[in-house]
DNA sequence: AGATGATCGATTGTTGACAATCATAAACGA
DNA sequence: TCGTTTATGATTGTCAACAATCGATCATCT
């Protein structure tokens, strides 16, 4: 049977805005008033304030009192920080995980590794960077650490502002078709170390590559603004 | 100069709530109803629930649509869990910080561990407790990753329900004398191995106390129960 | 008696209006 | 012309009343 839950207003445009930020409708940094978005979803501006107060509690927006609220942005400083701590805690997931692994987390492990190669095959740039997100989710939701879980669930929201921010912005790409393929072997093996290893530099390499990437961006557009 | 800010309702609630419940006069378990507590405030129930669900995202509160409000209670296993991550988090912050350790934080270190020690001397349990918590929250705060501090902080709000939960109730006593000596040695020294092993060895023996001072506690009572 | 349905009080969810504050820019004086 | 002061519009903060929902109690029927 299901729960068969009742979702009140203020859930329902939580869901609504962190989507609307995540695709993009809601350009990073634009102004969010509470008059106008009330207006547009049909509803006053108590609940939409609770929703809001939900958002920027969890990073996506940013307000300054009596003034304004505002779509957060992330700086090259604070991506930085969710890389470095997700390394860690993905190292932490595994650990955990490490002795009761069995044959459904495999399964889906491979499953997600197969299904993310198919997408960047087809060139579903989109599809490829949300099941790559699945995949790396799959040991924090087996792992038995609720917080743990809930720690990750909070890094991966601003993971995704991120891939709003630096990627559908300036044209980079998603993951490599080979990018997992170290990763997944070794998440399958038998040797902690070397999975802990790779987890690091898997992801520190992500960070390094979007890094260089604009840093030479700016480098080039500061030379076009000197003019 | 300070930042001289204004400090609107909501966050003076907050900040009064999360008071209450840690120096326990919000019991556990309580029931939290709006309008009572608007009256007691003497402000309306707006800026009252919206400080509400402030500490219901943070994990103070647990609420049911329509039904009602009550303060958190902490389960063994959350305890557990807090531990557990928190020993990974704290290692990742000795690392980020160790080859930048200067003066002022190793003199910050041994001027609180100076202070905990005076305060155990003196008896005092809730400022011992206190201190401690400040102790291990230096390496968070000098170790420059505001994203681990913030964790770190959150962890922190749960540390202390814990305490309010299992050590004021149950009448455990706050931490030994010596119990970090070997901690701050190794946090002043260069062994970094070492010193990881003593913090998740430090951290997890903390709970390791706990669980077995609980688990005996039950057994007694759940002897008695059984009459 | 047991189960089913209606009633009532309590609590949260929602609303629209009003107040406080801030940023901008226009008006003013030296 | 420059700096200061004073309006003004926009936006968030706050309030009190109303609606929806839930849990328990009581009545009713078989």
């Amino acid at each position: 049977m299901q729960p068969l839950k009742k979702r009140t207003f203020r859930e329902q445009i939580v869901e609504e805005l962190k989507n609307s930020i995540l695709n993009g409708s809601l350009p990073l940094g634009s102004p969010v008033v509470e008059a106008e978005l009330a207006k547009q979803f049909g509803v006053s501006r108590g609940p939409l304030r609770e929703a809001l107060r939900h958002l920027i509690e969890e990073g996506f927006l940013i307000t300054i009192p009596y003034t304004g609220t505002r779509v957060a942005t992330l700086s090259l400083d604070d991506v930085r920080e969710v890389f470095s701590l997700r390394a860690e805690l993905e190292v932490f997931a595994f650990k955990l995980i490490w002795n009761t692994r069995d044959e459904d987390f495999r399964n889906a492990l491979q499953q997600l590794h197969t299904d993310l190669k198919q997408s960047i095959e087809k060139g579903d740039e989109d599809a490829a960077i949300a099941i790559e997100l699945s995949l790396h989710s799959l040991v924090y939701e087996r792992c038995g650490h609720k917080l743990l879980l809930q720690t990750w669930q909070s890094l991966k929201a601003k993971l995704q502002l991120y891939w709003v921010t630096h990627h559908r912005v300036h044209g980079r790409r998603g993951p490599r078709i080979d990018a997992h393929e170290a990763y997944v072997s070794l998440a399958l093996g038998d040797d902690f170390d070397a999975l802990a290893e790779e987890v690091r530099a898997h992801i520190l390499n992500g960070f390094a590559r979007t890094e260089a990437f604009l840093v030479a961006r700016e480098q080039a557009s500061s030379g076009q603004q000197a003019s």
